[in-house]
DNA sequence: GTATAATGTGGAATCGATACCATGAACAAG
DNA sequence: CTTGTTCATGGTATCGATTCCACATTATAC
């Protein structure tokens, strides 16, 4: 690989001129600037991204730390703030952490030892060390899934969807309504989607009887599981079911399916996510879209607006959700 | 940040014993390498990686190039590439080229100018620039998805797989296969498979109408498309539908339903892809396995093998697959 | 016609690490 | 007691770019 060195003597002018003419900047006569080019495109000459970021503190890139590369949610959440970065000239460095907290940690580091200009972090969890850590990081940082206190966030609107959902069942007729949620070491998912489930019972004077809440993993299996679990119900079996997840309520279709249970005759089910698999299935799966290419698109904005230098605030931004009401409900 | 002078100033040794320490080689005393330790740890010191990968000429970092970040194929790869490579202490730089041909060659560039220490391409055509551009890296490189001329690389079985689906649909009796192809740019799923298609009718003795071939572009639309076109064959009209992909099998399966054919006794439906979809969706979807998530694990191992510095020929390796038969047959 | 500004170019320092070489101390072998 | 290893440490060059400063040369103003 020839280096700036190389392409300077062959155009017969200094490493100067030659940086002069790749950045742009400074004085450079046409016929100097002429010799550059040619040299550059004979020797197929390409820069150090390396010396460029040691020398200017800056590298064009942004790391993302992702709980799982293959969902789709985390896929879509990637091809916004991907569309939104390349447009502005940044790349993205993509590192997975497998569900493993610590690891979240570890890859923080290993993203600043490569001097990335900003995270951006899709959180599951919110454990003290993991905010320790972050603070301590003098880079842009934004937070998309979860609200993590003292960093900029970027939130869906979990309380209100899973509060909207559960009132557009009970308006449906529903008075029993069962519920698959997930543990809550996700906040976001396993804590406030469940509280705007119970607030809009409570609100309807609808009472949760035990077992009508079961738990799962965010997995088709647990949502099979936790949906047989719930038809256990001896009295007052549940006619409507609500899982906090495409997945988890596609699971639970299966288990209807194969129990014979009409739907939604006999079973209503709601899922969130707005998954491909959820206009796909039959009957058509009722969802809440999150819209998450835009949330993506949404965080890199914030990274973007913080890498301009301007002091920025902290903030919190919760974004709009969408009903999607299809032939299960 | 601190650097390396720092730890060394602190911990009273030169920037020399710092790195010995760090990388744990030559001579260190008990207590010199006591002191950088504490030293490292009170300061939060993280090498630069930028530093380290322009002394060394190694970065640790593959690069990957993805035509689209969202498809739940592209995924799984990544998935088992991500798995392989950091066992290996290697970690991913992922790139995309959103379908663009030309951007191909553009990240190529890119990734270079990033001293990546080998590059996997999850190819989708086989242009003559590319092949120039990737003759002229020096650095390891496999692709995958695609047999590319002197290019390592990793492959599915097109061909045969292909030929088995259809030879299954005629083993049931069908005489009709009609199929749903894809424009020849992607040899391997646009050409390749559809020879399969033929030969397996030519060697049952069928022959293949006009309008039994009709092509779409990966998507659940141009599925449903395709499919009304199939249908529309007033004579002569297929018993089964062969889709080159899961998607567009589905979207066929969507126009079929809207149709009230019956699936599989009017109408057998096979897909290629075996993705989550295929499971789910009523009747589930007969479709074929690639294995992959094995698929990125064996290119990540190929990559590892060149980097290793052994002199390797270039190879194509050709994957395993499973025909899954479900309800749609 | 001289002072001043604009234009054009190169030398050398720098970013943060590693690698090579030199040097010194401690200790064993002859 | 000299010689040769092993152990331990530091100085300095280097990787490939950018940036600052110095110095010409040319153009413009008065």
């Amino acid at each position: 690989m020839p280096t700036i060195k190389d392409v300077a003597k062959r155009a017969g002018v200094s490493r100067t001129t030659v940086s002069r003419v790749l950045n742009d900047n400074g004085y450079v006569s046409h016929e100097a600037r002429q010799r550059v080019v040619e040299a550059v495109e004979e020797m197929g000459y390409i820069p150090s991204a390396h010396a460029k970021t040691m020398r200017t503190k800056r590298s064009g890139v942004i790391g993302v730390i992702l709980p799982r590369i293959s969902t789709e949610t985390a896929s879509r959440v990637v091809n916004g703030i991907e569309k939104e970065l390349a447009e502005n000239g940044y790349q993205i460095l993509l590192t997975n952490t497998q569900l493993q907290p610590e690891k979240e940690i570890q890859n923080i580091k290993l993203l600043k030892s490569r001097q990335v200009d900003g995270i951006i972090l899709l959180a599951t969890n919110r454990n003290q060390d993991l905010l320790d850590t972050i603070s301590e990081t003098s880079i842009p940082f934004v937070a998309i899934g979860q609200e993590l206190s003292g960093v900029t966030s970027v939130v869906y609107d979990d309380y209100h969807s899973a509060f909207s959902v559960t009132e557009l069942l009970i308006e449906k007729g529903h008075r029993n309504v069962g519920f698959i949620g997930v543990p809550e070491s996700d906040h976001a998912v396993g804590v406030i989607r469940k509280q705007g489930y119970l607030d809009a019972m409570k609100k309807h004077g609808l009472s949760v009887e035990e077992g009508w809440i079961q738990y799962g993993n965010f997995t088709f299996e647990s949502g099979y599981e936790a949906a047989r679990q719930l038809l256990e119900q001896s009295e007052h079996r549940p006619t409507a079911i609500f899982a906090v997840t495409d997945r988890m309520a596609i699971g639970a279709l299966g288990q209807l399916k194969e129990k014979s249970i009409r739907i939604p005759e006999d079973m209503a089910l709601f899922g969130i996510g707005a998954s491909d698999l959820s206009r796909h299935v039959t009957p058509a799966l009722s969802t809440v879209d999150y819209f998450n290419e835009d949330a993506g698109q949404k965080t890199a904005q914030l990274i973007l607006e913080q890498l301009s230098g301007k002091v920025v605030e902290k903030e919190k931004i919760k974004l709009d959700y969408r009903l999607i009401e299809r032939d299960s409900v």
